[in-house]
DNA sequence: TCTGGGGTCCTAGGACCC
DNA sequence: TCTGGGGTCCTAGGACCC
């Protein structure tokens, strides 16, 4: 492609998705330099199906969610490496990656584990075609200097419109990894399939389809008004978007959780209840460690217990429950009595279950916290008592102070088999050199 | 034996009020 | 036989994201 000159803009904000390719095999590769060019997949959690691949493992056909114990034989016939995920280490190359970010702009959203918007506004620099791939090539470099992850900057005007950049820019290796979306490239937006197009899910795809529209370029030349009559205002922003109209902001401020989740499948479908009074205790206690890491209190609590959708012996049974405290909590205890009382409503005998989670809403400041008129006792003591507790678990490692609840024989935790070593977050995990 | 986990936003509909 | 209308708040569930 040609570009006749450098275009000046007078676009006053650039916006810059970066994001990492095959974030968590690549991540694993990058302890493991033997791995190089060497097919990678990463499992889910219980090690049940793949969540990330390797380019090689593309290549050689693993796709998203494919079984583990179905393409097992030809794992290893084609000698691809297999990861549990290993959260630990991915949680911290990301953060690392973004601290690399925060040199470019202040201006950082952390969308996701591996994937951020930086904003850049002129401030006086007034940006061109040129400039911004420089800008791009730069991100990339140094983020593959210091921590030997691979990056693909996509830059626009909009949040939209750089996903759509990210994607050329992944798709096409002669851009090498950087694209920058003129906002009016219609002949680019031609080329991207609506259901590539940010926010356009499977289940919308026929849906617009019927109306005519197939491409990018299709939904930004709709009419706004009859989207969101016919769809709805989400949809509506996504067609201004699509014009280099911005309506969804960068968030640099990090605005604070509005619920919060753990949950898991067991590692084995259980029916004892004690067991999973267990898990409850486990999961109660890590959303508590959660939720006082955000300086944050909950006022309502909820849990909600399945068996398997897959299975073929016995119908699907789901259910939920949930409490509302008289006054918003962050105490373990607390979480963990409540999240039991939850679970005798929603647990019936002789059904094999695989998964229980805890579900904290309501979420609030917790140094604003509305005192009740019936809870009338020393909290100071039990915020003392959490706060020593999470001082020590952070210090020496998970789980060295905890709940007697949780149990000792975790019989229900999830199968991990194949984790890599947590490399940056534990000296005791890294290799030993002799 | 075996199918992830953690989030947000929007909408519809019910309860309730005046 | 007639059976308002409009507003708010809350909740459940759907849809979507990575």
């Amino acid at each position: 492609m040609i570009f006749s000159q450098a275009k000046t803009s007078d676009h006053c904000q650039w916006i810059a998705l970066v994001d990492v390719n095959n974030f968590y095999a690549s991540c694993e590769r990058v302890f493991r330099p033997d791995l190089e060019n060497v097919p990678i997949v990463v499992l889910s959690n219980n090690d049940g199906c793949v969540i990330a691949r390797s380019e090689e493992a593309k290549r050689l056909g693993y796709k998203m969610g494919d079984l583990f114990h179905v393409i097992k034989p030809k794992l290893r016939q084609t000698g691809t490496k297999v990861f549990s995920s290993n959260y630990a280490l991915y949680g911290d190359m990301s953060d690392r990656v973004n601290e690399i970010y925060s040199r470019f702009t202040s201006g950082i959203e952390v969308y996701s584990i591996d994937e951020s918007f930086l904003r850049f506004s002129g401030g006086g620099v007034v940006h061109n075609l040129a400039t911004l791939t420089e800008l791009g090539q730069s991100i990339r470099q140094t983020v593959g200097q210091y921590t030997g992850l691979p990056v693909c900057v996509g830059i626009s005007t909009t949040k939209t419109l750089a996903k759509v950049a990210n994607r050329i820019a992944k798709k096409n290796s002669h851009y090498d990894g950087v694209f920058v979306f003129e906002p009016d490239n219609k002949a680019q937006l031609q080329q991207i399939s609506i259901d590539d197009v940010w926010g356009i899910s499977r289940r919308l795809t026929p849906k617009l389809q019927a109306l005519g529209i197939y491409s990018a370029l299709d939904l930004a030349s709709a009419d706004p008004k009859r989207i969101r009559s016919g769809f709805n205002v989400v949809l509506e922003r996504m067609v201004h978007e699509l014009n280099g109209i911005s309506c969804l902001a960068v968030e640099e401020v990090v605005p604070p959780r509005k619920s919060i989740i753990v949950s898991r499948g067991f590692g084995r479908y259980l029916s004892e209840f004690s067991l999973i009074q267990q898990a409850v205790a486990a999961h109660a206690t890590r959303a508590g460690e959660k939720l006082r890491k955000q300086q944050l209190a909950a006022n309502k609590l909820s849990i909600s217990l399945r068996t398997s959708p897959h299975g073929k012996d016995q119908v699907y049974y789901k259910k939920s429950f949930g409490i509302t405290f008289a006054e918003a909590t962050s105490e373990t205890a607390l979480l963990i009595k409540a999240a039991e009382h939850c679970l005798r409503k929603v647990y019936r005998k002789g059904l094999l279950y695989q998964k229980v989670g805890v579900f904290l809403g309501g979420l609030v400041d917790a140094q604003g916290v509305q005192q009740s008129i019936f809870t009338q006792k020393d909290v100071t003591k039990s915020k003392a008592l959490m706060r020593v507790l999470d001082d020590l678990n952070r210090s020496h490692g998970r789980d060295t102070v905890r709940f007697a609840a949780s149990g000792i024989d975790e019989d229900w935790k999830m199968r991990q088999k194949m984790i890599s070593p947590r490399y940056t977050t534990r000296w005791s995990d890294l290799p030993v050199v002799r």
